[in-house]
DNA sequence: TTGACACAGTACCGTACGGTACGGTACATC
DNA sequence: GATGTACCGTACCGTACGGTACTGTGTCAA
């Protein structure tokens, strides 16, 4: 096997990163036009998936490939610093700051679901889900690492928390946080994931998104429920 | 895009498919030789995925690539007769077929989720999985499909008569079959499938199979039971 | 004005791989 | 023994793509 020596690092700056104008200092260190470049990388992915070549980010995003391996190494740096990039932005539901109640928990639960389950079923994710499985195969990346990280594992480490805030407000009742996690993670997202990944045409609106995220917290309740 | 155009039939047979010594008919028409070259291309796919060559194949199966070439096509062709060979081999638990009792039924989802979890997360549904994953996302395959229709689809398909049959009989109480089985699943596999996809190192053992799909089916009849 | 620099655009190189062609061998059938 | 066939092994071809080098251009700073 080849294996390209992909820099640990972060891509090397040569250009100081620039602040955007309005001050919002989003990006992980990434100027303005890297940030271009890693929007045009996602767009390919989501239009021809994991396959797209240098050459055709470059034309994509108007910049000569040698800025490319530049700022990113190598093509796996290029789709590395891609997937943290887009990881970075995606942003979770808040929680209820206030005094838990039975209802209240109930319907922050629902509402995890719904933005989680939105995330999941758009081509953005699902692309980037995709290239993080087949690359995952070949342990030619950590790509499968950084969306295992910024997927289920940021999932349970949001929901932990509401959980034991939970019980200790006496309303749920479980041994161990973590099959509870696992209890409403299957019951929220079931195999609606894996059959949008495997390319299912049929994927749920909003509407039955809705509808899911609430039948799913109220079995959760029904199950981890006290009172 | 350069499609390969693909025959659309079942691979030519040049040779008459030879029934094994054993009398078993397995293999959908597969001779001998040609399921020893689909076993090679399995381990290959186990050992390093989708990226295989096919010079490799044809090293590893002691063949040469013409021959490959003669049977299955092309390289899509090859993948393709290996997908449903493989999935043709998988068989699902057998169901209960005495009358049912409530213990019996919660034994028998247990029994399918143990099942189902064990090929689940197994070294081989795992390489087709992912390979049939990356192959749904730049459409030049039929693979997602395949893996669609032989996994979650035919799950459902065995479960929902379990079901229905729990219904007639009093044990269970749903509107459709359909989110109940959507539960099931979810309950059953929740993250395991994805997170291995997504290359986590820990996989659940029998142990904890056992576990969770006694858990699964318990907490299914709470949702789903009938008095 | 001049130099340094960052970058676009493009030509170029090496290689890996899909697919084909061909020679050689074993075996079967007549 | 002659002919045909199914196959292995391997050499070969075309191409696509990762990665590099070179040229031209705009910008900034001294």
């Amino acid at each position: 096997m080849t294996l390209t020596l992909a820099p640990d690092t972060a891509p090397k700056q040569t250009a100081a990163p620039v602040e955007s104008a309005s001050g919002v200092s989003t990006g992980e260190g990434l100027s303005e036009r890297q940030q271009e470049v890693l929007d045009a990388v996602l767009k390919l992915m989501v239009a021809e998936g994991d396959g797209f070549s240098v050459a055709a980010v470059a034309r994509a995003a108007s910049c000569s490939k040698e800025t490319l391996y530049k700022w990113f190494g190598d093509r796996d740096g290029l789709l590395t610093a891609t997937v943290r990039w887009q990881a970075s932005k995606v942003r979770m539901p808040k929680l209820p700051q206030d005094k838990l109640t039975r209802a209240g928990l109930e319907a922050a639960l629902a509402g995890f679901a719904t933005s989680w389950l939105t995330v999941l079923t758009g081509d953005l994710s699902i692309a980037l889900n995709r290239a993080a499985v087949s690359h995952a195969g070949s342990g030619k990346s950590r790509l499968g690492a950084i969306v295992l990280t910024n997927g289920p594992f940021a999932m349970r480490h949001r929901l932990e928390p509401l959980f034991e805030a939970g019980r200790a407000e006496g309303l749920l009742s479980f041994d161990q946080v973590d099959t509870a996690c696992r209890t409403f993670f299957g019951l929220a997202v079931a195999d609606t994931q894996i059959r949008a990944l495997l390319g299912e045409d049929r994927r749920p609106d909003a509407g039955e998104i809705q509808t899911i995220s609430a039948t799913a917290a109220a079995h959760f309740m029904r199950l981890y429920g006290r009172g």
